[in-house]
DNA sequence: ACCTGAACACCGTTCAAGT
DNA sequence: ACCTGAACACCGTTCAAGT
């Protein structure tokens, strides 16, 4: 075994290290050095399993978005919708300080292109026109990422009551920090409920004319 | 006149170049050198008229949160919502670059508890409980922030042909170039659209009751 | 009061050198 | 093949010094 070293690093160590990093210090607090260092090794070790920074961000990016679930649509485009929308804001939940570069711009990442593409496919398939499909997708989306980016409940500091005190309005607004989350959740499903009803009320034509020219196999 | 210089910085004047290099170059490309560069000065000079790099940014997203429209609730709750909604969006569809930072978290900015306070007060005035007038300012504020932030057509770039080519499903998705904007515009309005119709449909009986409470002048 | 020059403690990334 | 040390071109911010 002539082997001179058992490598210590591999490009699956430094995403999770670099995601712990970052739930717990912070996106702005990720450096190559300090991810170098909490791996027990120099910066420039990182780049003989790292294109890049941003690489490893949009790497560490698809592995978040790889988790949320796209196969609802088995049991029908409502079921399909809403098991994506709750999942996909379950699994930005889970790394709130990672949502601002996830959900960055038109994306890019294999990815986030796999999953627009499940999504449209599966409304698609249970009869809905591919424009119509495409502002579905669009809307649900707009709603988990307004929902990750603009919560409440994700970084709520404790001292919110400062804000309670000088503007009227939010004073009896239940913002309370015990209540943050719980208003996150309800006004999401608000948003999501309506989406919902509406889509109910256009569905009952286009979803006929499907059947017709897609016939079970 | 004994003053020696008259002076050649402020902080609207350095606020209106951070806006326009951000507006042009990207949020990343700011630096406070090149800022500085810009206005033909040194970067220290900067720290006589901002305190920090935060701080100016904070103060540009406070400028631009204050030209969003939340006078239309005089002519009804339906149509401040409506007003807001679309004015909050166009104010951010014009610095999309400036959009993760002005949508990043619960807000501290002044400006931004002002326009929620704005719009809570609006619903609350026009009958709406406090609890839900929370949570529709919230989905209303998720389908804008969201619509501006994961927008099909800010940043897309020219050769977004790669991707139609190699994802089936997206293929007939309308996702060309001058489709995006309409895409994005259809997306949004769909979504806003859907919350208005339920807000319709549970508006009856709560807006009564606040006729009977504040009764008019 | 406002701007400068130099400095400090950081960055991301590269590259020759070691093993 | 993998890791290191040193270097390069940058950062944000501070501070004594000039006017």
């Amino acid at each position: 075994m002539p082997r001179p070293h058992t490598p210590i690093l591999s490009p699956a160590r430094i995403r999770a290290a670099a995601l712990a990093l970052v739930d717990r210090d912070g996106l702005d607090a990720l450096s190559m050095r300090k991810l170098a260092a909490e791996l027990g090794v120099q910066a420039a070790s990182l780049y003989s399993h790292v294109a890049t920074k941003e690489d490893l961000l949009n790497d560490v990016a698809s592995e978040i978005i790889g988790r949320v679930d796209v196969a609802g649509f088995t049991a029908g485009w409502r079921e399909g919708l809403v098991r994506w929308a709750r999942s996909y804001r379950a699994v930005l939940a889970e790394h709130p300080n990672m949502v601002p570069f996830v959900s960055r711009g038109p994306d890019r990442r294999d990815a986030s292109l796999r999953m627009a593409d499940a999504i449209h496919g599966g409304l698609v398939g249970a009869g809905w026109p591919p424009r119509e499909a495409t502002m579905i997708g669009a809307a649900v989306k707009y709603v988990v990422i307004g929902a990750a980016t603009s919560s409440f409940a994700a970084g709520f500091s404790d001292d919110a009551q400062l804000y309670v005190a000088r503007y009227p309005h939010l004073n009896q607004a239940h913002l309370l920090r015990q209540h943050a989350e719980e208003v996150d959740n309800d006004s999401f499903e608000l948003a999501l409920g309506a989406l919902l009803a509406t889509l109910d009320a256009k569905h009952t034509a286009p979803v006929a004319e499907a059947v017709v020219r897609t016939p079970a196999p």
